[in-house]
DNA sequence: GGAATAGTGTCTTTAAGACAATATTTT
DNA sequence: AAAATATTGTCTTAAAGACACTATTCC
């Protein structure tokens, strides 16, 4: 075991964070200008060091922030995947774990928007904006796992308000899939899935009123044996 | 942004597999002994520093640690988890990205076990054993991934040998998820699959010939759409 | 009443489960 | 032939898709 004696050079360890939001029909990422080298100026995901006083681990790191940078605390947060490397960070081998993140856009509306060093970016012009380091691949991977759970998963209801109807979650999968969803199906599923309470209380929709759900109290995500829209 | 001046600790940084394979009705997972401290002595997963020199990302650290300490190139390598936190190792705030490795026992014989550092441990003695860091933890967590993978895709063929039969796969799936499985059903999924053709050979099995299978050059893993056995 | 959206009933479809029936090999 | 394992055939089952139908609200 030679190599037990030798000095290594830690390397570079950050912690960046894919938030989603849905917004009409579209689905949105969270950017924030950078404000150092390297990539001063460039759009950027949320993300920084860990800082060992304060984190009591990295899902803290990814929280705390977020919070920093934007006022957001998601509704859901959880780690996507590590991306490391000699050549995605001018300074040298670098490492970072992203999460990824989903928040109701009501929960943010009064933050975002009016600070200039955060906005919220459609999906699809990604592809115009020079973004920094790697981030592009990584919000690529992060939508990508969006994509997957949403299709065995109830993950979207984390785009969803405190209280909604079957139309608006309905509405929020559809954005995420990019295809149109038997309200039938997810009905089954929301009955099945059992995290879910109605609500005493309708809401006007254009039609008929629409029935209020909300999640049960501390409740984990139910993942479904089938995909959906397959 | 007062932190951006801040001169943060860089947590250790280390990378640790789980790596599993099947023997008999067994389901087994590397362990090798720690020579230094912390932990001197007990049982741990095979991992360690990243080396900028030699590694080209964190998954060229995986693979060579695992070499280093077993002479074993698992046939399937994917991120499991990054565990986190003040108190997992003593020195202070440390970061492990774990991976979750498969490897077919034939392709490991000759090396293990006449290693007095490294051996094989059936996954309910480990219960018994005590185990360095939170390792026990990491490979409960490589264990449920494998277990769920196991229900939608066609990753336990990793444990095989080059050339399979369907009963084999159809064992090493079995001991995977600890149930039995309808060997029409995985018949029809390595149909379905496209991931393999038949070998121009068949191997005796104590009655009629078994139709020998290997996985095609440079194909993914498949994964379905339904779960197995639910 | 008409438009719009919410919610239900029910038939079809798809892929897995169950298991019987057939095939091939060794002893 | 009997035992053992491999492979196929086919009926059943579970959950999603399709879509018509009813319900409720606003105008």
């Amino acid at each position: 075991m030679k190599d037990s004696k030798k000095e290594f050079i830690n390397p570079l360890f950050t912690v960046d964070s894919v938030l989603f939001t849905v917004v009409g029909n579209q689905l949105k990422v969270l950017l924030v200008k950078r404000a150092i080298e390297p990539f001063n100026g460039r759009w950027a995901l949320p993300g920084g060091f860990v800082d060992v006083e304060q984190d009591d681990n990295t899902d803290m790191t990814a929280q705390r922030k977020l919070y920093e940078k934007t006022g957001i605390t998601p509704k859901y947060l959880e780690q996507l995947k590590v991306f490391s490397g000699l050549n995605r960070d001018p300074r040298g081998f670098s490492v970072t774990l992203t999460y990824f993140a989903l928040v109701a856009y009501e929960d943010t509306e009064p933050h975002i928007n009016t600070v200039e060093e955060a906005t919220w970016t459609e999906i699809n012009e990604l592809r115009n904006l020079p973004l920094a380091f790697d981030h592009r691949e990584i919000i690529e991977a992060a939508f990508q796992r969006l994509q997957q759970k949403a299709l065995y998963s109830m993950v979207p209801v984390y785009c969803c308000a405190e209280k909604f109807t079957v139309g608006q979650l309905k509405s929020v999968i559809e954005v995420i899939i990019n295809k149109p969803l038997q309200r039938k199906s997810l009905m089954r599923r929301i009955e099945a899935s059992g995290m879910f309470k109605e609500v005493d209380q309708k809401v006007q929709s254009g039609g008929r009123l629409a029935q209020l759900y909300s999640l049960k109290p501390d409740v984990d995500v139910v993942h479904f044996e089938r995909n959906l829209g397959a």
